[in-house]
This record gives C-alpha cells, structure tokens and sequence, in this order.
DNA sequence: TTTGGAAATTTTGAATGCAAAATTGCGATT
DNA sequence: AATCGCAATTTTGCATTCAAAATTTCCAAA
C-alpha cells in the first residue's frame, strides 16, 4: 500500500517540522528522497491537501501550509468545541476501567507537575484528552480530533507556562478527572471548553504563529 | 483545474444517490463519463476517501460509502458539537444586519411550517443553520461542518416529521433566534445541541441508514 | 549597471504504458 | 449437475511520457 505509507511519511515531515512551514514542496526532489514516482506522491499531496497541511497552487506545485495566528485560533476553537463534545459522550459511554486508567495517568501527570517535569506533564497530559476522545466511541469525531490537534501539536505540546498557569491547568485537570468519575458529561464538557480556552490564550499570547513576515524566496 | 472540479463532479453524484451507496466505482466506467484519464480520476476518489465519502478497497477498486446506523449517530453527534460551537462563537461575532437575516428567514421558514410546507420548510432550516456558522467566522469550523453535513444532509432534510415533531422543531428554532438576538452563546449552544439530538433520534427512528442487507454481489 | 524580453530549462498536470493482483470463464473431474 | 482448478481477461497500482505552464537564463539595449 504504497500510497497509504507515502501519506504518512509526508505527514511526519510536515509534522516534525522537517518541511518548514511555507515552504515549496518540490516534487522531483520528495520522489527522489522517498523513491517513488510522481504519481503516488502527487496523490499523498492531494490527500494532504484536504486536511489542510498543504497549499495546492494550482499549476505552481504545493507548499507547506503555515499556521497563522487565525488558523491557530480557529482550530484551537474548533478543538474546544470537539474535545467538549468528547467529554460528553465519553461520559456516557466510559467505563470504570477506562476511568481508571485515566486517572493513573493524572496521578503521574501531577507528579511531574511538582517535579517540574513539562515534558513528562505533557506526556500525560496528551494520553488523558486522548483517552477521553476515544472514551467517546465515536470514529468520525476520533477522526476529526486527530486532524485538528495534529495541525496544532507543536503548539500544544511546546508552549512553556508560567507556574501560575500551569497550577491552573493542574487545578482544571483535577476538575476534569472529578467530572469523569462522577459521570457528568455537562461539567465535564463544560471544564474541558474553558481548559482549552485558557490553553488557546496562551499559545497565542506566546506567539506560535508560523506566519512571520516572508522572504522573498518564500513567495 | 482539472482536478478540482472531478472531485465536486464524483462528490455531487454520491450525494445525489446517483452513484448508489455500496455500489462499486469502476474507474474505467467514470473515466468514459467524465471523459478523463484515470489520474485525476484516482486522485480525486483518494480525496473522497479523507472525507469518507469513498471507501478505498486496496487492490479492489473503490465502492461509495454507506450510512450504518453507526455513522449516521456518530455523524450527528458530531455535528451537534460542530453547531453548539458555531452558534457560541456566533453570539461573539454575529452582527445586527446577520442576525436580521436570520430572522427573516425564520419567519418564512414559520409560515412553511403554518402551511405545511415541508420542502420550503427545510430550505429555510438550513439556510438558518449554515447562517450561523457562517457567522462563526470560523473556516475550519465551516469546512468541517459542511464535509459532515453533506453526508448526512440526505437523512436531515428527507426525512418526514410528524405534526408534534415539527412543531418541538419549529419552539426551538424560536429559541434559537431569540438566544441569538440576546447573544447568549452558552444558551444558543444547548438549544442547538438539544434541537440536533432530536432530530438525530427521528432519523434513525426513521430507519434512514443505508447498511441494509447487502447482496452478493456488493460484496 | 540596470532593465526588458525572448529562448532555454524546469516543473506541473494529465495521458498512456506496464506489471501485478483480482476477477471471470471454461472445462475437467467427481 | 455441481465443484474445483487453471487459463484468459479485466482491473488496479505505479512508472513513464508528453504537452502546457511557469521559472530561469542570458543577452541586448537604454
């Protein structure tokens, strides 16, 4: 499935930042990095295209998408409203076990978090909304929540935090393990907006944007 | 834009029932049609696939997708979230002059439903829906509402209602304008997801789902 | 030196070609 | 008559080719 694996190798280099956002994708080149010919990868590009990680020029070839302070407030937004709607359902549908896993994992997440440790923090961090999202049982909202929070990773996951915000999002995330077990979907819908909210300002006030202003090669 | 448009061309006929749900998609057969080779034609039923209009079958061609009762809940879960989100960030963002357009077409849309008028009815509904979150100023948010909405408009505005159901519809439309005069996002999100999960229980009450019982030769 | 513009080169978009996989058709065997 | 197996055909996945568009190069003129 040769198309399948092209798709998610550009993807990670997109990802990792590997391509630099904005910047032209030359066909020859990728084809010969992954050694395959232009017909599957301009098909990888296609695909890529729908979910937004790449700008299709039309007859100007692709580049890597750049996220501006628009793009990350949009999809921040669309990521709270997707992550409330998980929220909701998941407490509906989660089981003790899952709950239980959930909350070892906040466990260790609060640990890190007196230890200082932001990688390991986020670590957990990632695993609990990742698990609320699939408590929810629902593919296309699964499918949807990997895209966008995909776009907004780097964002996420790298944005430093002053201690106040950090004992904050801690406090938040107490909340939501309360909601989980208590099985109430409104709170719990309701924290992980706001929780998400707070996260958004956040990323913005630190200026992730990709958008700088661009050289002229970039053009 | 060769390419573009063989997309919309496969996209409308899915959505129209003209290629049937289930049934297998023959490249060689859509190339005649469409009178182009079979590249675009690939690349543009790999898009389909991102959006889960196609099924990709490796090595076994491409069949349009079904409606299970599954998809049809997830779908409408999900765009109940979408719609919740859209109509709290309409309330921030929405000006007199939309709002008045809502309205307006709120009020025909109450005379369809005095008059019986189930088509004009629905025309109405969803220009009052997409009016929100177009509103939203959210591009993400339309991009993803509208991807899945296509695939359950067929089952939301086919569907019959009975008298009560359409008048529970019409009461909370009511709502619906008044919470967007007053900008009560939170208020506009509840009724909007409350109004989205009745409509989705009627749908699937109505036995819309397209996963009936395939035969051999679907296989 | 800088600018304008045409030719050469590169890159893109789509058609065609080719090998591998899947499906079909047909006949032999039970 | 039904079933199995194998060859013929079709269909798929990817590579290659070709034409059109865009980009670059280079040289002449201001």
């Amino acid at each position: 499935m040769l198309h399948t694996e092209v798709v998610g190798a550009i993807r990670a280099m997109l990802l990792e930042g590997e391509i630099p956002p904005g910047a032209r994708i030359p066909e020859r080149e990728l084809c010969d990095k992954l050694q395959i010919s232009r017909t599957p990868l301009r098909e990888a590009l296609k695909v890529l295209a729908v979910d937004g990680l790449v700008q299709l020029l039309p007859n100007r070839g692709a580049r890597a998408a750049k996220l501006t302070d628009k793009d990350l407030r949009d999809l921040f937004e669309v990521c709270q409203g997707l992550e409330a709607l998980a929220g909701e359902l998941a407490c509906e549908r989660i089981g003790d076990a899952q709950v239980a896993t959930i909350e070892a994992a906040h466990i260790e997440m609060a640990q890190h978090h007196r230890e200082g440790d932001l990688a390991g923090y986020y670590r957990c961090n990632r695993l609990i909304h990742e698990a609320i999202v699939a408590a929810a049982d629902n593919p296309v909202l699964s499918g949807l929540y990997e895209s966008v929070t995909a776009r907004i990773r780097r964002a996420r996951y790298v944005t430093p935090m002053t201690p106040e915000r950090w004992a904050l999002a801690m406090q938040e995330h107490d909340a939501i393990l309360n909601m989980l077990k208590r099985r109430d979907g409104f709170g719990l819908a309701h924290i992980l907006h706001t929780h998400l909210r707070h996260k958004r300002e956040e990323v913005i006030r630190a200026g992730f944007a990709e958008d700088g202003r661009m050289s002229e090669i970039d053009r």
